[in-house]
DNA sequence: AACAACTTGGCAACCCCTTGCCATCATTTG
DNA sequence: CAAATGATGGCAAGGGGTTGCCAAGTTGTT
């Protein structure tokens, strides 16, 4: 089934296992002429040193695994894109998990991959933060879109982000508006929430809150409803899926976008830039999020323990045909 | 650093490691009162058995590898989640891996990972035929998107296919069609230009073929360009990505769609939903393609090697507003 | 009571590779 | 020329779990 194995080479190129282990892994310690006989040797017979194997002993596998709260959002796209290329460089293998949005699936996936991979990319985690910190005990964990005082983290900054979303409603007269929220165990739908409300205090203007909604297009629907009952001017969507879905719904409605009612996600995916009007959404370096995981998780053994890095990347607002000045009734 | 082994298990259960071992995988060959003893012993100490060492000598690792030819494209998306999904039901473990369209990165992608997974799911694969089957000598193989005659592989019925869309655009008046061709190593862009032709000969139209490029949104400028200096009243992009980098470029040179040209596209991406005018586009069940490919691997053992299964599943062309009647110059 | 038949548990080898330690051989130095 | 030094390769253990084989224990039979 398998491969040739060091014992292959070693009695084909007639010298000891060790000698040919030792050979590829320390090539110092082994003279050239027989290490270019046993590389010729290995080659012709195409031996692949057995990663299992080695992780057995070395307790480095050289794996790591990113956890997707949902892998249906295209919002994880960039993300995994940047992970896996990053992992790449380091010849480093990309494990993809999909924790269907729920706490269970994932801490059981987790539990079970523990053993066999270097550490854990927790990707919007909807796992309580007493979980996380069990999870970090056993493995290096970088979260993702999530913050917990001792882990190693990387987030948008959020703060700044909403900033600039209630800003830029406030400059175009909205008084007024309402964030269609994210799941109840979501991180970042409180996170925003909180970050959105600050920044409407500051600006002074109103921002209530409706929900939760699992953020699907097909759930637009009823944001979108919940938000005109509201008698909203500007909605602000947990994510473009959503947003997307609540324009849909508006469209059917016979409600016109961004005239009656302006409309903001989050995330800047793809999709955002195709549809009509076209999203104004707060976006960021999803493909530098996921890159920056992977050189934390794998630089990881190199820091001190206590305070973990909490790196925060920058976002920007998109400006698209979504947004626009409120309507003078 | 990693958790407890079987050794700790039995010195705490006061049996021997193999009584462990058996208690997890032979459960009939030990006494339920062990057993219970041994599996609560584990429990308390958070015992996980370690799959590698497992793998180790059952040889199966419990992991199967798919290698998407580009991971930035939102098409290969569902069927990651379908082929997430299955392998999840197996408990088995899929590994993501990006081959940037580099047929030698997918290659030495594949040889590293060899000896670590129990098989390939290779989607898109840009590899010449010849190293297929040498893959496919080392480890079960399923090819996605993608036909070989001694290899297993789950397709898109794209001859029926190609044959709807043609026949669509004929009926909407249209005489002659240009496709816009996919990357020149790609199976799936001459494989739908062959089915393309043929149906165009069948139902009496024109067929033309224009490229190739590489099938990216930023691609669709140029692709837009030669169409309209072929004057083209019915555009076949190879995939949706292209399509829509069509129609902007179509929109921004002032023409319309489809009133000028029709524009369809292939893979029915989320983004071909709602953009505008929406992308008629020839969809199919990627999430089972996904779901089946991993069904097939996963059975692989079980079934004759030669004459390897090979699916064909449905496509169903999605009509949107980019394709209309003929323009009656 | 003696023995057969069956159940249960333990020993030890094996899977593939790495590595500490030691033996061998060659080279250098006094 | 002997002894010290260094270069090189081999032996064997170990890492976690599995499994063939055998021993001990249990139950049943005559």
């Amino acid at each position: 089934m398998s491969g040739p194995t060091i014992y292959d080479v070693a009695a084909a190129a007639g010298v000891a296992t060790s000698t040919v282990s030792r050979a590829f892994s320390q090539p110092g310690r082994v003279s050239a002429a027989t290490r270019d006989r046993i590389v010729a040797v290995a080659a012709e017979l195409g031996y692949r040193p057995n990663p299992h194997a080695r992780a057995l002993l070395s307790g480095k596998h050289h794996t790591v695994a990113m956890v997707v709260s949902d892998i249906a959002n295209p919002h994880y796209f960039e993300m995994i894109r940047g992970a896996e290329m990053r992992a790449r460089v380091s010849e480093y293998t990309l494990l993809l998990v999909n924790a269907e949005e729920s706490p269970r699936v994932e801490w059981e996936q987790i539990q079970r991959l523990s053993p066999a991979v270097d550490g854990f990319l927790l990707a919007a985690s909807r796992l309580p933060d007493e979980n996380l910190r069990q999870v970090a005990a056993q493995r290096p964990v970088v979260l993702m879109s999530r913050e917990l005082p001792d882990l190693t983290s990387v987030v948008l900054d959020h703060v700044e982000g909403c900033h600039q979303v209630v800003s830029h409603l406030a400059s175009l007269g909205h008084r007024d508006l309402v964030y269609l929220a994210g799941p109840r165990n979501s991180w970042m739908a409180s996170t925003r929430w909180a970050a959105l409300q600050r920044a409407a205090e500051q600006i002074g203007v109103g921002a209530r809150r409706i929900g939760p909604f699992t953020p699907k297009v097909t759930q637009g629907g009823a944001a979108a409803d919940a938000a005109v009952n509201a008698r909203a001017t500007a909605v602000v969507a947990h994510n473009d899926l959503l947003a997307i879905g609540v324009m849909q719904r508006l469209a059917q409605r016979g409600l016109r976008v961004p005239e009656d009612v302006s409309v903001v996600g989050f995330d800047n995916i793809f999709a955002a830039d195709v549809c009509t009007p076209g999203l104004t959404t707060l976006g960021g370096a999803h493909t530098d999020l996921g890159r920056t995981a992977v050189e934390l998780l794998l630089t990881a053994g190199s820091r001190a323990a206590d305070d973990p890095p909490r790196v925060v990347l920058p976002t920007e607002l998109v400006l698209r045909g979504s947004t626009g000045t409120v309507a003078t009734a």
